[in-house]
DNA sequence: CCTGTCAACGTGAGCC
DNA sequence: GGCTCACGTTGACAGG
């Protein structure tokens, strides 16, 4: 029996994203642990601040957490005089949210994205660069492990998701005729 | 110092 | 023309 992804726990996805990236040769043993540590103080602050029973998109009595420096803008300047291009660093909880609303649904419509920025205290630019890195990123990580089933005869799950890929592109400009909220995952309207 | 990660940015394309 | 997309690159940052 196979779980849809929609109806896999968020940390079913973090598990399954450590354990690939323990399989790959880059990955030391000490950073999955540090990812293991990642996902437990998120999953601890997630829990402190969220009801159990409530998606964190609906709570707007408490703020989460962006009192964290490292997601404040900085504006330093370079010896030459040029503005210094900022790296956001998103918390831990606003990573957190941000990957379990994409792998609950892989697109924004305008409005989802309005509200998630709003929750998460980002902007929607910011969103929206999130997704489409995390999007890109999904993809690259399938096709190096497309490459190493190549010789294992995973072909039937091969096709299956290049059915998916090409069915995915056909509608990429229309994210809100997906209808995410039935039980079987994403259905076109 | 080197390398990996990742948010931000640039580019070209499709859609309305 | 403005928007969003995929894709590739840049630059800040952290760890070894």
């Amino acid at each position: 029996m196979e779980m849809s992804d929609s109806d896999k726990p968020l940390t079913s996805f973090l598990i399954d994203d450590i354990l690939s990236m323990k399989d790959s040769a880059r990955l030391s043993a000490k950073c999955c642990s540090q990812k293991m540590e990642r996902w437990k103080e998120g999953s601890e602050k997630l829990s402190e601040q969220l009801c159990p029973q409530e998606t964190a998109f609906d709570v707007q009595t408490e703020p989460l957490d962006t009192s964290c420096p490292s997601t404040k803008e900085s504006s330093s300047f370079s010896s030459t005089g040029k503005q210094k291009r900022s790296r956001a660093a998103f918390t831990h909880l606003q990573v957190l949210e941000l990957e379990k609303k994409f792998n609950y649904q892989k697109y924004l419509s305008a409005p989802e994205r309005a509200h998630l920025a709003s929750t998460l205290r980002l902007t929607e630019t910011q969103v929206k660069i999130w997704f489409q890195n995390r999007r890109y990123k999904t993809k690259r990580k399938q096709q190096t492990s497309e490459c190493k089933a190549e010789g294992l005869g995973l072909r039937e799950d091969l096709v299956r998701s290049s059915l998916m890929t090409s069915f995915c592109k056909a509608y990429q400009y229309r994210p809100y005729l997906w209808d995410y909220s039935g039980p079987w995952g994403p259905t076109l309207w």
